[in-house]
DNA sequence: AAGGGGTGCAACCGCTGCGGG
DNA sequence: TCCCGCAGCGGTTGCACCCCT
Protein backbone atom coordinates (compact mmCIF):
# COMPACT_ATOMS: atom_id res chain seq x y z
CA UNK A 1 0.00 0.00 0.00
CA UNK A 2 1.50 3.08 -0.74
CA UNK A 3 -0.31 6.37 -0.27
CA UNK A 4 1.05 9.74 -0.33
CA UNK A 5 0.19 12.34 2.73
CA UNK A 6 0.82 15.62 0.55
CA UNK A 7 -2.55 17.33 0.00
CA UNK A 8 -3.20 19.46 -2.86
CA UNK A 9 -3.18 22.86 -3.51
CA UNK A 10 -6.69 23.34 -2.25
CA UNK A 11 -5.60 22.48 0.99
CA UNK A 12 -2.93 25.31 1.43
CA UNK A 13 -5.69 27.99 1.95
CA UNK A 14 -7.86 25.26 4.38
CA UNK A 15 -4.65 25.07 6.27
CA UNK A 16 -4.00 28.15 6.54
CA UNK A 17 -7.37 28.87 7.61
CA UNK A 18 -7.15 26.68 10.32
CA UNK A 19 -3.95 27.76 11.54
CA UNK A 20 -5.45 31.01 11.82
CA UNK A 21 -8.27 31.06 12.91
CA UNK A 22 -9.42 27.55 14.40
CA UNK A 23 -8.95 27.35 18.42
CA UNK A 24 -8.15 23.95 17.77
CA UNK A 25 -4.71 25.02 15.71
CA UNK A 26 -3.02 26.14 19.49
CA UNK A 27 -3.02 22.25 19.78
CA UNK A 28 -1.34 21.38 16.79
CA UNK A 29 2.11 22.97 17.64
CA UNK A 30 4.36 20.55 18.33
CA UNK A 31 6.34 20.57 21.35
CA UNK A 32 9.25 19.77 19.99
CA UNK A 33 8.96 22.85 17.35
CA UNK A 34 8.15 25.40 20.05
CA UNK A 35 9.72 28.33 17.94
CA UNK A 36 7.47 30.66 16.10
CA UNK A 37 8.86 31.72 13.18
CA UNK A 38 7.86 35.78 11.71
CA UNK A 39 5.25 35.45 14.81
CA UNK A 40 3.04 33.16 13.08
CA UNK A 41 2.68 29.70 15.08
CA UNK A 42 4.52 26.45 12.98
CA UNK A 43 2.41 24.49 11.05
CA UNK A 44 2.30 20.71 12.04
CA UNK A 45 0.66 17.65 10.10
CA UNK A 46 1.16 16.31 6.22
CA UNK A 47 2.62 18.60 3.90
CA UNK A 48 1.22 19.93 0.98
CA UNK A 49 2.79 20.15 -2.22
CA UNK A 50 3.44 24.16 -2.03
CA UNK A 51 5.15 23.60 0.94
CA UNK A 52 6.88 20.84 -0.64
CA UNK A 53 8.16 23.32 -3.47
CA UNK A 54 8.68 25.88 -1.25
CA UNK A 55 11.20 23.38 0.84
CA UNK A 56 12.74 22.12 -2.70
CA UNK A 57 13.79 25.62 -3.36
CA UNK A 58 14.99 26.57 -0.58
CA UNK A 59 17.61 23.68 -0.51
CA UNK A 60 18.52 24.27 -4.03
CA UNK A 61 19.23 27.66 -3.36
CA UNK A 62 21.10 27.45 0.09
CA UNK A 63 22.14 23.38 0.44
CA UNK A 64 21.06 20.84 3.43
CA UNK A 65 21.44 21.88 6.76
CA UNK A 66 20.48 24.81 8.75
CA UNK A 67 17.23 23.81 8.73
CA UNK A 68 16.26 26.44 11.67
CA UNK A 69 16.59 29.35 9.17
CA UNK A 70 13.97 27.70 6.55
CA UNK A 71 11.02 29.51 8.26
CA UNK A 72 13.28 32.58 8.73
CA UNK A 73 13.74 32.94 4.79
CA UNK A 74 10.71 31.21 3.31
CA UNK A 75 7.23 31.77 3.56
CA UNK A 76 7.65 27.98 5.33
CA UNK A 77 5.54 27.80 8.57
CA UNK A 78 7.38 24.62 9.56
CA UNK A 79 9.90 23.49 12.30
CA UNK A 80 13.54 22.91 11.45
CA UNK A 81 12.71 19.39 12.45
CA UNK A 82 9.72 18.83 10.43
CA UNK A 83 11.72 20.49 7.45
CA UNK A 84 14.68 18.12 7.64
CA UNK A 85 12.79 15.01 7.89
CA UNK A 86 10.11 16.21 5.27
CA UNK A 87 13.45 16.41 2.99
CA UNK A 88 15.47 13.51 4.05
CA UNK A 89 12.86 10.97 3.64
CA UNK A 90 10.61 12.20 0.71
CA UNK A 91 12.23 15.29 -1.35
CA UNK A 92 16.01 14.48 -1.46
CA UNK A 93 16.65 13.41 -4.65
CA UNK A 94 17.91 9.91 -5.36
CA UNK A 95 15.08 8.15 -2.90
CA UNK A 96 14.26 4.66 -3.83
CA UNK A 97 10.45 4.48 -3.00
CA UNK A 98 8.64 1.67 -3.45
CA UNK A 99 8.38 -1.77 -1.56
CA UNK A 100 11.57 -3.66 -0.63
CA UNK A 101 12.65 -6.12 -2.73
CA UNK A 102 13.63 -9.37 -1.87
CA UNK A 103 17.21 -8.32 -1.36
CA UNK A 104 16.42 -5.50 0.73
CA UNK A 105 14.81 -7.15 2.83
CA UNK A 106 17.64 -9.84 3.48
CA UNK A 107 19.78 -7.02 4.40
CA UNK A 108 17.75 -5.46 6.55
CA UNK A 109 17.03 -8.53 8.44
CA UNK A 110 20.84 -9.50 8.78
CA UNK A 111 21.78 -5.92 9.59
CA UNK A 112 19.46 -5.86 12.42
CA UNK A 113 20.35 -9.39 14.08
CA UNK A 114 23.97 -7.82 14.19
CA UNK A 115 23.13 -4.14 14.78
CA UNK A 116 19.83 -3.91 16.79
CA UNK A 117 17.68 -1.08 16.11
CA UNK A 118 20.37 1.33 14.35
CA UNK A 119 17.80 2.40 11.66
CA UNK A 120 20.50 4.98 10.32
CA UNK A 121 22.76 2.91 10.23
CA UNK A 122 21.19 0.48 8.21
CA UNK A 123 20.07 3.36 5.90
CA UNK A 124 23.81 3.81 5.20
CA UNK A 125 23.96 0.50 3.55
CA UNK A 126 20.37 0.58 1.34
CA UNK A 127 21.24 3.32 -0.63
CA UNK A 128 17.81 5.15 -1.71
CA UNK A 129 16.32 4.25 1.79
CA UNK A 130 15.65 5.92 4.65
CA UNK A 131 15.64 4.91 8.28
CA UNK A 132 12.06 5.61 8.76
CA UNK A 133 11.47 3.76 5.88
CA UNK A 134 13.23 0.74 6.97
CA UNK A 135 12.04 1.01 10.81
CA UNK A 136 8.91 0.96 9.71
CA UNK A 137 9.45 -1.71 7.68
CA UNK A 138 10.99 -3.98 10.37
CA UNK A 139 7.87 -2.71 13.10
CA UNK A 140 5.57 -4.14 10.45
CA UNK A 141 7.51 -7.29 10.41
CA UNK A 142 7.86 -7.85 13.98
CA UNK A 143 4.27 -7.40 14.23
CA UNK A 144 3.67 -10.20 11.26
CA UNK A 145 6.15 -12.27 12.57
CA UNK A 146 4.49 -12.34 16.39
CA UNK A 147 1.47 -12.40 15.15
CA UNK A 148 2.32 -15.75 13.36
CA UNK A 149 4.41 -17.13 16.68
CA UNK A 150 7.37 -17.01 14.34
CA UNK A 151 10.87 -16.36 15.67
CA UNK A 152 12.17 -12.67 14.23
CA UNK A 153 15.57 -14.05 12.27
CA UNK A 154 15.09 -16.99 9.92
CA UNK A 155 17.54 -19.66 10.70
CA UNK A 156 19.77 -18.88 8.27
CA UNK A 157 20.57 -15.64 9.79
CA UNK A 158 24.42 -15.26 10.82
CA UNK A 159 24.81 -14.49 14.34
CA UNK A 160 28.29 -15.06 14.55
CA UNK A 161 29.54 -13.16 17.72
CA UNK A 162 27.82 -12.35 20.94
CA UNK A 163 27.74 -8.89 20.48
CA UNK A 164 25.08 -6.82 21.79
CA UNK A 165 24.68 -2.89 21.50
CA UNK A 166 26.86 -0.79 23.36
CA UNK A 167 23.82 1.78 23.29
CA UNK A 168 22.66 1.86 26.09
CA UNK A 169 19.46 3.49 25.96
CA UNK A 170 18.18 5.17 29.31
CA UNK A 171 14.61 5.95 30.02
CA UNK A 172 13.52 9.18 29.39
CA UNK A 173 13.79 10.00 33.25
CA UNK A 174 16.84 9.85 35.65
CA UNK A 175 19.62 8.73 33.56
CA UNK A 176 22.32 10.84 33.04
CA UNK A 177 25.11 10.19 30.93
CA UNK A 178 27.68 9.72 32.63
CA UNK A 179 25.40 6.75 33.82
CA UNK A 180 25.10 5.53 30.40
CA UNK A 181 28.70 5.43 29.62
CA UNK A 182 29.17 3.81 32.74
CA UNK A 183 26.82 1.04 31.56
CA UNK A 184 27.87 0.81 28.44
CA UNK A 185 31.67 0.00 29.88
CA UNK A 186 29.46 -2.65 32.11
CA UNK A 187 27.94 -3.67 29.32
CA UNK A 188 31.22 -4.85 27.38
CA UNK A 189 32.80 -5.96 30.52
CA UNK A 190 30.02 -8.22 30.77
CA UNK A 191 29.75 -9.02 26.74
CA UNK A 192 33.28 -10.46 26.78
CA UNK A 193 31.99 -12.44 30.26
CA UNK A 194 28.97 -14.08 28.55
CA UNK A 195 31.26 -15.10 25.36
CA UNK A 196 33.55 -16.82 27.74
CA UNK A 197 29.92 -17.94 29.18
CA UNK A 198 28.42 -19.86 25.50
CA UNK A 199 31.93 -21.35 25.08
CA UNK A 200 31.21 -23.87 28.02
CA UNK A 201 28.93 -26.29 27.41
CA UNK A 202 28.08 -26.62 31.08
CA UNK A 203 25.52 -24.55 29.78
CA UNK A 204 23.15 -23.63 33.06
CA UNK A 205 26.73 -23.62 35.41
CA UNK A 206 28.84 -21.38 33.10
CA UNK A 207 25.13 -19.57 32.55
CA UNK A 208 24.04 -18.54 36.01
CA UNK A 209 27.72 -18.32 37.18
CA UNK A 210 28.04 -15.38 34.56
CA UNK A 211 24.86 -14.41 35.87
CA UNK A 212 26.17 -14.28 39.14
CA UNK A 213 29.22 -11.93 37.74
CA UNK A 214 26.87 -9.95 36.02
CA UNK A 215 23.96 -9.47 38.85
CA UNK A 216 26.82 -7.84 40.86
CA UNK A 217 27.03 -5.38 38.18
CA UNK A 218 23.48 -4.60 37.78
CA UNK A 219 22.09 -3.47 36.07
CA UNK A 220 23.95 -5.52 33.57
CA UNK A 221 21.98 -8.83 34.99
CA UNK A 222 19.41 -7.67 33.69
CA UNK A 223 20.64 -7.97 30.10
CA UNK A 224 21.47 -11.31 30.79
CA UNK A 225 18.29 -12.03 32.75
CA UNK A 226 16.38 -10.67 29.76
CA UNK A 227 18.34 -12.59 27.49
CA UNK A 228 17.59 -15.80 29.41
CA UNK A 229 14.23 -15.09 30.43
CA UNK A 230 12.62 -13.50 26.85
CA UNK A 231 14.96 -14.26 24.05
CA UNK A 232 16.07 -17.70 24.31
CA UNK A 233 12.73 -19.38 23.21
CA UNK A 234 10.18 -16.54 22.68
CA UNK A 235 9.96 -13.52 21.01
CA UNK A 236 10.61 -12.13 24.43
CA UNK A 237 8.49 -8.84 24.08
CA UNK A 238 6.27 -6.23 26.64
CA UNK A 239 4.16 -3.79 24.62
CA UNK A 240 4.44 -0.41 25.70
CA UNK A 241 3.07 0.40 22.48
CA UNK A 242 0.98 -0.05 18.80
CA UNK A 243 4.01 -2.70 18.04
CA UNK A 244 5.57 -5.07 20.54
CA UNK A 245 9.09 -3.91 21.12
CA UNK A 246 11.50 -6.35 20.06
CA UNK A 247 14.36 -8.12 21.62
CA UNK A 248 16.49 -9.74 19.74
CA UNK A 249 17.24 -13.01 20.50
CA UNK A 250 20.58 -13.68 22.18
CA UNK A 251 22.26 -17.09 21.90
CA UNK A 252 25.28 -18.74 21.20
CA UNK A 253 26.47 -18.70 17.57
CA UNK A 254 26.15 -22.52 15.95
CA UNK A 255 29.74 -22.08 16.24
CA UNK A 256 30.15 -21.68 19.36
CA UNK A 257 27.46 -24.16 20.59
CA UNK A 258 29.46 -26.85 18.74
CA UNK A 259 27.15 -27.75 15.73
CA UNK A 260 24.26 -27.58 15.06
CA UNK A 261 22.29 -25.92 17.22
CA UNK A 262 20.36 -23.01 16.97
CA UNK A 263 17.76 -20.23 18.01
CA UNK A 264 15.64 -21.92 15.87
CA UNK A 265 15.98 -25.49 16.43
CA UNK A 266 15.80 -25.05 19.99
CA UNK A 267 12.66 -22.94 20.08
CA UNK A 268 11.00 -25.40 17.72
CA UNK A 269 11.71 -28.31 20.20
CA UNK A 270 10.40 -26.51 22.78
CA UNK A 271 7.16 -26.37 20.62
CA UNK A 272 6.88 -29.29 19.56
CA UNK A 273 3.63 -30.38 19.70
CA UNK A 274 4.17 -33.88 21.88
CA UNK A 275 5.41 -31.02 24.45
CA UNK A 276 4.19 -28.52 26.67
CA UNK A 277 6.54 -25.97 26.49
CA UNK A 278 5.02 -24.83 29.79
CA UNK A 279 6.11 -27.91 31.50
CA UNK A 280 9.06 -28.80 30.34
CA UNK A 281 12.57 -27.73 32.42
CA UNK A 282 15.85 -26.90 31.63
CA UNK A 283 17.22 -30.08 31.90
CA UNK A 284 14.65 -31.29 29.51
CA UNK A 285 16.30 -30.28 26.48
CA UNK A 286 19.37 -32.24 25.09
CA UNK A 287 21.51 -29.16 25.69
CA UNK A 288 20.66 -27.82 28.63
CA UNK A 289 20.34 -30.94 30.12
CA UNK A 290 22.61 -34.12 31.13
CA UNK A 291 25.25 -32.11 32.34
CA UNK A 292 23.61 -30.69 35.40
CA UNK A 293 20.21 -31.94 36.54
CA UNK A 294 19.69 -28.62 38.32
CA UNK A 295 16.58 -28.00 39.53
CA UNK A 296 14.95 -24.37 39.05
CA UNK A 297 12.88 -22.60 41.47
CA UNK A 298 11.14 -19.40 40.76
CA UNK A 299 9.94 -17.06 43.51
CA UNK A 300 7.73 -14.96 42.19
CA UNK A 301 7.07 -11.73 42.91
CA UNK A 302 3.39 -11.59 41.47
CA UNK A 303 2.98 -8.31 43.42
CA UNK A 304 4.92 -6.65 40.72
CA UNK A 305 2.29 -7.36 38.17
CA UNK A 306 -0.59 -5.53 37.36
CA UNK A 307 -2.93 -7.05 34.45
CA UNK A 308 -0.12 -9.59 33.28
CA UNK A 309 1.20 -7.09 30.83
CA UNK A 310 4.21 -5.61 32.00
CA UNK A 311 5.65 -5.33 35.23
CA UNK A 312 4.95 -2.33 36.37
CA UNK A 313 6.22 -2.37 39.67
CA UNK A 314 9.09 0.07 40.81
CA UNK A 315 12.25 -0.28 38.88
CA UNK A 316 14.87 -1.38 41.39
CA UNK A 317 17.84 0.20 40.13
CA UNK A 318 16.25 3.57 39.10
CA UNK A 319 14.13 4.02 35.97
CA UNK A 320 16.20 2.99 33.60
CA UNK A 321 15.21 1.50 30.16
CA UNK A 322 17.41 -1.22 28.89
CA UNK A 323 18.77 -1.11 25.55
CA UNK A 324 18.03 -4.87 24.34
CA UNK A 325 20.51 -7.11 23.77
CA UNK A 326 21.29 -8.66 20.02
CA UNK A 327 24.06 -10.34 18.43
CA UNK A 328 25.27 -7.14 17.48
CA UNK A 329 28.12 -5.21 16.04
CA UNK A 330 28.47 -1.91 18.07
CA UNK A 331 29.37 -0.28 15.20
CA UNK A 332 29.20 0.24 12.11
CA UNK A 333 32.64 -0.35 11.09
CA UNK A 334 31.78 -3.67 13.10
CA UNK A 335 29.15 -4.42 10.06
CA UNK A 336 30.94 -3.53 7.12
CA UNK A 337 33.45 -6.27 8.11
CA UNK A 338 31.20 -8.41 8.89
CA UNK A 339 29.55 -8.06 5.63
CA UNK A 340 32.93 -8.24 4.05
CA UNK A 341 33.86 -11.25 5.85
CA UNK A 342 30.82 -13.34 5.83
CA UNK A 343 29.54 -15.51 2.82
CA UNK A 344 26.35 -15.52 1.50
CA UNK A 345 23.32 -17.79 3.17
CA UNK A 346 24.33 -20.99 2.42
CA UNK A 347 20.46 -21.68 2.14
CA UNK A 348 18.65 -20.76 -1.15
CA UNK A 349 17.46 -18.04 0.00
CA UNK A 350 17.42 -16.33 3.57
CA UNK A 351 13.82 -15.13 2.98
CA UNK A 352 12.52 -18.43 1.96
CA UNK A 353 14.51 -19.82 4.46
CA UNK A 354 11.75 -17.38 6.82
CA UNK A 355 8.71 -18.86 4.73
CA UNK A 356 9.23 -22.28 5.07
CA UNK A 357 10.46 -21.91 8.81
CA UNK A 358 6.58 -20.71 9.38
CA UNK A 359 5.64 -24.36 10.56
CA UNK A 360 6.14 -23.85 14.20
CA UNK A 361 2.76 -25.12 15.44
CA UNK A 362 0.41 -22.59 16.92
CA UNK A 363 0.80 -20.56 20.60
CA UNK A 364 -0.48 -23.14 22.87
CA UNK A 365 -3.39 -22.08 24.94
CA UNK A 366 -2.04 -20.46 28.07
CA UNK A 367 -4.48 -20.84 31.17
CA UNK A 368 -2.72 -18.71 33.72
CA UNK A 369 -3.79 -15.50 33.47
CA UNK A 370 -2.03 -14.57 36.54
CA UNK A 371 2.16 -13.09 36.36
CA UNK A 372 2.83 -13.14 32.49
CA UNK A 373 1.56 -12.60 29.07
CA UNK A 374 1.32 -14.47 25.92
CA UNK A 375 3.74 -12.37 24.63
CA UNK A 376 6.43 -13.06 27.27
CA UNK A 377 6.49 -16.49 26.02
CA UNK A 378 9.69 -17.16 26.99
CA UNK A 379 11.97 -19.61 29.08
CA UNK A 380 10.81 -17.58 31.86
CA UNK A 381 7.69 -18.56 31.41
CA UNK A 382 8.52 -21.69 31.39
CA UNK A 383 9.91 -22.11 34.68
CA UNK A 384 7.55 -20.04 36.19
CA UNK A 385 4.88 -22.79 35.27
CA UNK A 386 6.81 -25.45 36.34
CA UNK A 387 8.14 -24.04 39.40
CA UNK A 388 4.45 -23.54 40.23
CA UNK A 389 3.09 -26.88 39.10
CA UNK A 390 5.78 -28.11 41.97
CA UNK A 391 5.22 -25.21 44.53
CA UNK A 392 1.48 -26.77 44.43
CA UNK A 393 2.55 -30.09 45.16
CA UNK A 394 4.61 -29.47 47.60
CA UNK A 395 3.94 -26.15 49.12
CA UNK A 396 7.78 -26.27 50.45
CA UNK A 397 10.97 -24.62 50.40
CA UNK A 398 12.55 -26.93 50.48
CA UNK A 399 11.12 -28.73 47.27
CA UNK A 400 12.19 -28.06 43.78
CA UNK A 401 9.81 -25.15 43.31
CA UNK A 402 9.27 -22.43 45.66
CA UNK A 403 6.44 -19.60 44.92
CA UNK A 404 6.24 -16.73 47.31
CA UNK A 405 3.78 -13.87 47.29
CA UNK A 406 7.04 -11.88 46.86
CA UNK A 407 6.81 -9.77 50.08
CA UNK A 408 9.25 -12.12 52.01
CA UNK A 409 12.89 -11.34 52.35
CA UNK A 410 14.25 -13.12 49.72
CA UNK A 411 18.29 -13.85 48.71
CA UNK A 412 18.53 -11.95 45.30
CA UNK A 413 21.70 -11.33 43.44
CA UNK A 414 23.22 -14.34 43.11
CA UNK A 415 23.52 -14.92 46.74
CA UNK A 416 24.26 -18.73 46.93
CA UNK A 417 22.86 -21.27 49.84
CA UNK A 418 23.58 -24.72 50.70
CA UNK A 419 20.43 -25.96 51.64
CA UNK A 420 19.14 -29.39 51.92
CA UNK A 421 15.85 -30.68 50.55
CA UNK A 422 13.50 -31.99 53.10
CA UNK A 423 10.74 -33.29 51.70
CA UNK A 424 12.33 -36.04 50.18
CA UNK A 425 15.41 -36.02 51.62
CA UNK A 426 16.91 -37.34 48.92
CA UNK A 427 18.60 -34.36 47.15
CA UNK A 428 20.50 -31.94 49.00
CA UNK A 429 22.06 -29.79 46.66
CA UNK A 430 23.52 -25.77 46.44
CA UNK A 431 21.08 -23.63 45.67
CA UNK A 432 21.81 -20.52 43.62
CA UNK A 433 19.41 -17.96 43.94
CA UNK A 434 19.40 -14.89 40.92
CA UNK A 435 17.00 -12.31 40.45
CA UNK A 436 15.17 -12.14 37.32
CA UNK A 437 14.66 -9.34 35.68
CA UNK A 438 12.59 -8.02 33.34
CA UNK A 439 13.04 -6.64 29.74
CA UNK A 440 12.15 -3.29 31.56
CA UNK A 441 14.31 -3.26 34.49
CA UNK A 442 11.89 -4.56 37.18
CA UNK A 443 13.06 -7.29 39.35
CA UNK A 444 9.59 -9.77 38.89
CA UNK A 445 11.27 -12.93 40.32
CA UNK A 446 13.89 -14.76 41.73
CA UNK A 447 15.48 -18.15 40.70
CA UNK A 448 16.28 -20.71 42.46
CA UNK A 449 19.00 -22.91 40.84
CA UNK A 450 19.97 -25.91 42.78
CA UNK A 451 23.16 -27.60 41.61
CA UNK A 452 23.77 -31.08 43.43
CA UNK A 453 26.20 -31.35 45.64
C1' DA B 1 -23.53 -1.86 2.34
C1' DA B 2 -21.63 -0.61 6.54
C1' DG B 3 -18.59 -0.40 10.14
C1' DG B 4 -15.00 -1.80 12.96
C1' DG B 5 -10.52 -3.50 13.41
C1' DG B 6 -6.09 -4.01 11.09
C1' DT B 7 -2.30 -2.14 8.39
C1' DG B 8 1.22 0.79 6.83
C1' DC B 9 3.12 5.18 6.09
C1' DA B 10 4.14 9.84 7.55
C1' DA B 11 5.06 12.82 10.98
C1' DC B 12 5.82 14.09 15.66
C1' DC B 13 8.18 13.86 20.14
C1' DG B 14 11.77 13.48 23.35
C1' DC B 15 16.28 12.67 23.99
C1' DT B 16 21.36 12.78 23.16
C1' DG B 17 25.70 14.27 21.18
C1' DC B 18 28.31 17.80 19.49
C1' DG B 19 30.12 22.17 18.42
C1' DG B 20 30.44 27.01 19.13
C1' DG B 21 30.23 31.02 22.04
C1' DT C 1 33.71 24.74 32.09
C1' DC C 2 29.17 25.73 31.20
C1' DC C 3 25.38 26.89 28.39
C1' DC C 4 22.81 26.93 24.30
C1' DG C 5 21.31 25.73 19.81
C1' DC C 6 21.29 22.48 16.20
C1' DA C 7 21.30 17.98 13.95
C1' DG C 8 20.25 13.48 14.25
C1' DC C 9 18.25 9.28 16.12
C1' DG C 10 14.87 6.05 17.77
C1' DG C 11 10.32 5.49 19.75
C1' DT C 12 5.64 6.66 19.36
C1' DT C 13 1.40 8.34 17.47
C1' DG C 14 -1.97 9.93 13.92
C1' DC C 15 -4.54 8.84 10.22
C1' DA C 16 -5.97 7.28 5.61
C1' DC C 17 -6.82 3.19 3.51
C1' DC C 18 -7.78 -1.86 3.40
C1' DC C 19 -10.15 -5.90 4.57
C1' DC C 20 -13.13 -8.86 6.84
C1' DT C 21 -17.43 -9.91 8.93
Amino acid sequence: MSYTMVTDESDDAMYSSIYNESPSAADNIGSGCTSRGKGSVLKKGPWTSTEDGILIDYVKRHGEGNWNTVQKHTSLARCGKSCRLRWANHLRPNLKKGAFSKEEEQLIVEMHARMGNKWAQMAEHLPGRTDNEIKNYWNTRIKRRQRAGLPLYPPGTHVEDLHWSQEYHPSTSNVTGVDRRRHQDILQLANSKANVLFDDLNFANVLFEDLNFATSLLPVASHISDMFSCNMLGTGASSSSRYESYTPPILPSPKQLGGSGSLFNIRQEFQSPQKNPRSCSISDHPMYGNHHQSDVMIQDSHHTFTDGMVPTSKPLFGAVKLELPSFQYSEASGFDQWKTTTPSPPQSDLLDSVDTYIQSPPPLEIDEPDCFSSCDTGLLDMLLHEAKIKASAKHSFSSTACITDGTQDVPRGGETHNITSGAGGNSSGEIKVYSLIGCKGTVFGVLYLRVPL
